[in-house]
DNA sequence: CTCGTATTTGAATCGTCAGTCAACTCGGAT
DNA sequence: ATCCGAGTTGACTGACGATTCAAATACGAG
């Protein structure tokens, strides 16, 4: 049928609202996100919102899916272009420190990230997407590590890559919140240098000229 | 004057209206909480929540922080009784496991901590609270260290103090947040092992018998 | 007992949104 | 030229929920 056309537009649609939304969370919070704010945003009726995803609540949990979903894959293309394990564990800690690397908005994805726990907290929907997203992350540092150990980067005798990527992701989340919530005490530079010290200690290896 | 009669009346009222607070928060999250609600478990009508507290978000900012502040001198209260400071420390973990200790709800007070941070990124007072309740909490652990370098119990030549406590309370939060939305690959008996473990590194102690 | 103030209520108000709907547009197919 | 259905609008409605308020009520002080 109109396999050509209609898909194409479509699509277009579905992922400008998918991305207007994600804005407007992002700068005005889960909470007072209206569909107004979305549609305005898209230069749209607020109709065509829901002729699209037919609730509020199922647009929020797709944007907030589909926004973690590109940076994620975002960050593997990156990643896979950098030959050094090293280079890709650094590039990973770079990318989770919160206005570090000059990429969204001014207020990080971390803040979507804070969204999307509170809904996971009670909505099952929401905490099933969760969990495959926070997978795909702890998977990505296992993979750098694993890599690593395989070309000869890091030391093969650790401890397993599985626990040791979930352990960095810990403090990283922990470290993340005290950037956003508390920048006095604790800046990106400082949530930078502790994480390259704490990965090096974990994983046993000397990050090369990177640093700063 | 009236000194005797009405602020002790005010006071349980407005306590009240507190505690329940907070449980409505608890266990609908800040997003879902109706004053109606408030109000039902406190027996009174919707009309006397805004007598006292003049408008919702007044309301649920003192709530969130009255919740934190109880469970703070709670903890404070135990600590003190607690003669080493390696059981000190165990305590001030095991606190922090959601789930490990049987205190409050069936969601953690941590439920409570993801919603002071959601809010604290675009609410001023909030994130004002935020910072006053945070850096209590990781003075705790630096407290704790310095306690246990005085007393002998922790080697007195590592790192600053506040330093570790900060380190240790990040990683803390986000395996927390593991713990709290992932419960299959993180338990709260591992997120234990795990702190005591960091803990013992960092510090560069032994915990004695305490531990299961 | 009576007044006056602090509490408390219940009903009424008032905005704000999510979601519905009937009509309109428009491009492609016949 | 006509038809059709996806896409789009904008006005409407129905709830819901935070405040407001005037009227009760309680209760200590004199």
């Amino acid at each position: 049928m109109a396999t050509k056309t209609r898909p194409k537009a479509q699509r277009d649609r579905h992922q400008e609202i998918l991305e207007a939304a994600a804005h407007v969370i992002t700068d005005r919070g889960l909470a007072e996100t209206r569909i107004q704010d979305i549609a305005e945003r898209c230069g749209v009726s607020p109709g065509l919102i829901l002729y699209y995803f037919g609730s509020k609540d199922r647009l929020l949990v797709e944007a907030l899916t589909y926004a973690n979903d590109q940076s994620f894959l975002k960050t593997s293309r990156e990643l896979r272009r950098m030959p050094s394990a090293a280079e890709r564990m650094d590039h990973l800690i770079r990318g989770s420190v919160p206005g570090m690397l000059p990429e969204f908005e001014l207020l990080d994805e971390w803040a979507l990230w804070l969204e999307i726990w509170v809904r996971a907290l009670r909505d099952p929907q929401m905490a099933k997407e969760h969990e495959m997203l926070d997978r795909r992350w702890v998977q990505s540092i296992a993979e750098v590590i694993r890599f690593g150990r395989q070309t000869g980067e890091f030391p093969a005798d650790g401890h397993d890559a599985d626990d040791l990527a979930m352990q960095i992701g810990a403090m990283v989340d922990g470290l993340a919140i005290q950037v956003l919530l508390n920048d006095t005490v604790m800046t990106p530079q400082r949530m930078y240098d502790i994480c390259v010290d704490v990965a090096e200690r974990l994983i046993g290896y000397q990050m090369p000229a990177a640093a700063r």
